[in-house]
DNA sequence: GAATGTGTGTCTATAAT
DNA sequence: GTTTAT
DNA sequence: ATAATAGACACACATT
């Protein structure tokens, strides 16, 4: 699967090797801005896109791997077009939430959420009050800039707009401006390049918090107590080796701390990992 | 709940902010912060002329002025606005045009939901195609402007029960915002990650370990199932693979201890070869005895 | 967290004078 | 050391 | 000889 976070993942987001989707609207042609869709997201998720001068836009070093440097410059824009019924499934299914962490972490500046069919609220699987506060949510909470749409139809006038002042705000006129420098007659800036962003790498305490969460009933929190004071492997299996009575090595973790302020992990998470730990033969 | 509400003059007319009481623990100490949020009613009326007047380019208020005078005042916290009403004037605008009685209907409509209404003449410049279309059309040319020279997000409402639930909703989320934050900040993030399968389920003797100690190796990058069945098969337990790797000798031979480790392919043929393979090796071997909870697996060094 | 409901387990106080 | 009642 | 129990209360997990 393809998608904004994958690209992202794999250090090729914005990158012109990204394989071209159908634009939504028609290019504006050379200079001009066009919102790419992006892949897979199925509800549609657009990014403002203009072509980099050529002037800005240096060769790859050849007989490299690396990905080449971009010949479009992301605008920092991007629209998550999400209709009500999409948005019911999302959130029921628990898509929602990551939705908006991958919009949150793509490291555009300006995350738009355009919600369609905002008279088509009822008969949904969801009452109405629920979607309504799930849309605020988005945007008080997580800071996007939402807008409500009726329909396609104003969806389609919406972008249209919208790229008609990103074509008046970023036009040629301020090509060759430097990056980030404010504009003659507002406080508007140009994105910074996005180019590559490389994969974030593992560490050692993030794949021992995912191995710790994968028994039932060790959550985030659990996790988290636990890697406070035993942040490695190795020194969860130093501290077992170090106990002198298999009931110490049960007893081990049942008084950490957890969560909120400080509550027990308790004895019987603290026997289930200890046997995970401490089982000297094949498990059950 | 402890919370209550106060109707007191503010900075802004016509609108909303919250404080919260912060602070560990003075009684008396009016400690109390400001929510980064501001919610701001604007009047019908008004929403229309800055309208208007950001169209025909006159030197009076705009609602790009308006917007940058209120962020003046709430020093940079998120501002939304909301407006009562513009479908009704939309389409009593548009009524008006076909009876040609507009002002009186048009007064009708800003004293009857809007206290203290007054008529405001629009001049239009050329076209006579239906108007309320234009109309639609100019605002969403504001929306936009106010969208992207001062972030502002305008809704639009079209009764006052929806301005009280937008009320309340708004509250809502605004209290539980520190909360939610705070966790995103805190907890990892692969919680929401795309695929995420939780806990295995363990019986109170252990059986399930077993499938934990398999998933376990899976929470390494790129790491498929086979992958993960070959490694487990071949050390059952975690304490096992501790074991050897603290019998082995070298360096080199604890890494590679498991890359040799044949793992079933698909079907046909492949090229790589059937193994774990040294780099997973590696990363294993790492997470397992490295004292360093920040060192990279994924570097190479 | 969308909202609400279900089951595990910890936690806190427990009598009578 | 294993059983009992509060 | 030793200690328990009910209930509130959270939290992890499952549903309309």
């Amino acid at each position: 699967m393809l998608d904004l976070y994958h690209h992202r993942r794999e250090g090729w987001l914005f990158s012109p090797s990204t394989p071209s989707y159908k634009n939504v609207l028609p290019d504006q042609g050379a200079g001009g801005h066009c919102w790419r869709r992006e892949p897979e997201t199925v509800a549609l998720c657009l990014v403002a896109l203009r072509a980099l001068p050529e002037a800005a836009c240096p060769l790859p070093p050849p007989g490299q791997l690396q990905p080449p440097a971009p010949r479009e410059l992301a605008l920092g824009y991007v629209v998550e077009r999400k209709r009500m019924a999409d948005l019911c499934s999302s959130i029921i299914d628990g898509r929602f939430r990551e939705q908006k962490f991958r919009l949150h972490q793509c490291g555009l500046q300006h995350p738009i959420y355009l919600v369609e069919d905002s008279g088509t609220i009822q008969h949904l699987s969801l009452p109405e009050s629920t979607l309504q506060q799930a849309v605020i949510n988005t945007q008080v909470v997580d800071g996007f800039f939402v807008k409500r749409t009726r329909d396609v139809r104003e969806s389609a006038a919406y972008l249209t707009v919208m790229t008609r002042h990103l074509d008046r705000l970023f036009g040629v006129s301020s090509r060759e401006r430097s990056w980030g420098e404010p504009r003659e007659s507002g406080t508007e800036t140009l994105p910074p390049p996005i180019s590559v962003i490389p994969p974030q790498a593992q560490t050692v305490r993030e794949v021992f918090a995912r191995q710790l969460m994968q028994v039932s009933g060790v959550s985030g929190d659990k996790a988290a107590a636990i890697l406070e004071r035993y942040s490695t492997p190795a020194s969860l299996l130093a501290a077992y080796a170090a106990c002198l009575s298999p009931q110490d090595k049960e007893m081990l973790l049942s008084n950490t701390k957890c969560g909120k302020l400080q509550r027990n992990l308790g004895p019987t998470l603290s026997k289930t990992l200890a046997q995970l730990y401490c089982t000297p033969g094949p498990l059950p | 709940m402890d919370c209550s509400c106060a109707i007191e003059s503010q900075a802004v007319p016509c609108s909303i902010s919250w404080k919260r009481q912060v602070g560990p623990s003075q009684v008396d100490d009016d400690s109390w912060v400001e929510e980064p949020n501001v919610l701001v009613l604007l009047r019908l009326e008004d929403f229309v002329s800055m309208e208007v007047q950001g169209t025909a380019d006159c030197s009076e208020e705009t609602l790009r002025s308006f917007a940058a005078r209120v962020m003046e005042k709430t020093a940079g916290r998120t501002l939304a606005l909301v407006v009562v009403g513009l479908e009704k004037y939309f389409r009593l605008e548009f009524l008006s045009h076909k009876l040609q009685s507009r002002k009186k209907l048009q007064s009708v409509v800003l004293s009857g939901s809007q206290a203290g209404g007054q008529g405001k003449p629009r001049k239009r410049k050329g076209k006579e195609a239906p108007i309320s279309e234009l109309s639609r059309v100019e605002v969403e040319e504001a929306l936009v402007d106010l969208q992207l020279h001062a972030g502002v997000q305008v809704r639009v409402l079209e009764s006052w029960k929806e301005l009280g639930d937008l009320a309340s909703s708004f509250t809502k989320a605004v209290a539980e915002a520190p909360f939610k934050r705070e966790r995103e900040k805190k907890g990892f993030s692969f919680y929401l990650e795309s695929e995420w399968c939780r806990g295995a389920k363990v019986d109170r003797s252990g059986k399930g370990l077993a499938q934990v100690w398999k998933r376990q190796i899976q929470q390494f990058n790129r790491v498929s199932l086979e992958m993960a069945g070959a490694v487990v098969s071949k050390y059952p337990s975690p304490l096992l693979l501790a074991q050897a790797y603290r019998k082995g000798s070298s360096e080199q031979e604890r890494q590679n201890m498991l890359a040799d480790i044949p793992v079933r392919r698909g079907d046909g043929v492949t090229a790589t070869t059937r193994r774990i393979g040294s780099e997973l090796s590696r990363r294993i071997y790492l997470q397992m005895t490295s004292p360093n909870p920040d060192l990279s697996l994924d570097a190479n060094g």
